[in-house]
DNA sequence: CAATAAATTTAGAGTGATTCTAAATTAAAG
DNA sequence: CTTTAATTTAGAATCACTCTAAATTTATTG
């Protein structure tokens, strides 16, 4: 975990991102970096914020899930076609994704080979490598 | 490419899917298999059999999809959060995504290595492992 | 080649995640 | 405090995708 801890480290760490620490954005931080990684979808935050008794919309829970991973503290890991899913752990690795229950869990990085890449499209440059491996319950 | 070159090979394929060859799904099928490898999403296929003067609807195009996928003769590429891409390579492979244009480019599975797999979920099977190379252009 | 049964196609309605709009609120600056 | 600009928000809108139910087509049977 390399996120802020506390409230004062994250509210600098925003505005370096030119985005103010409003109530709201201090709210889903503390949910997103207070324990932990974590790996949530944004219906899945919003429902915990308003059980923890946090004023915020869904409207804002989308706006800050973008404007943290612009600002990267996020990252976004696609693996469903209905859901986003973004990762509070932004270093380098990989992830589990468990067909049934939708749940994500981390592999190391160092976990996975990449060697030459043929045939990279012309004036391209590698942005990231995403490995998933997709679980699903054995057959009992 | 291991998919069936003409119509009597694939309608064979389909019967043997419990499909029936309709005229629909051999349209179809000659689209997505007719000219080597080809990644789609449903709107790019459905423009494309649209434009050849091949009479299909938007729903039909995605319950085709939804079948080949089941039959075996397309796999589905989680890349994007808004729109399904179905590959016509079914073989063991991987992917560029280039974030700009939304192109898909194979990586022959050779290319990459996945060692040790640490913290495999409990009771959990490996479905298929899926690796996907972002590329963005490079700056001029 | 009918006649019948079952699968398929389709237009259009419905869904659900996400985004947009425009008005109300709040944070920073002076 | 005022003023200004950013932020929040409810609700409308969007968009990919799915569902429904009626019309059509395919396979089967006599
Ligand atoms: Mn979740
Ligand atoms: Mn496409
Ligand atoms: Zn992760
Ligand atoms: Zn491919």
């Amino acid at each position: 975990m390399n996120t802020p801890r506390n409230q004062e480290t994250l509210a600098r760490a925003l505005r370096k991102a030119g985005l103010r620490p409003t109530r709201q954005r201090l709210s889903l931080a503390q949910c997103l970096f207070a324990n932990g990684d974590r790996h949530v979808t944004a219906e899945a935050l919003y429902a915990e914020a308003v059980a923890a008794g946090y004023p915020v919309s869904l409207a804002t829970v989308y706006n800050t899930l973008h404007q943290f991973t612009g600002a990267g503290l996020l990252r976004q890991v696609m693996v469903d076609t209905n859901r986003s899913y973004f990762d509070s752990n932004t270093s380098d690795h990989h992830h589990y994704f468990h067909e049934e229950t939708g749940e994500l869990v981390d592999i190391p990085s160092h976990a996975v080979t990449v060697g030459d890449l043929p045939n990279m499209p012309e004036g391209a440059e590698v942005s990231r490598v995403e490995v998933v491996v997709r679980v699903h319950q054995r057959a009992s």
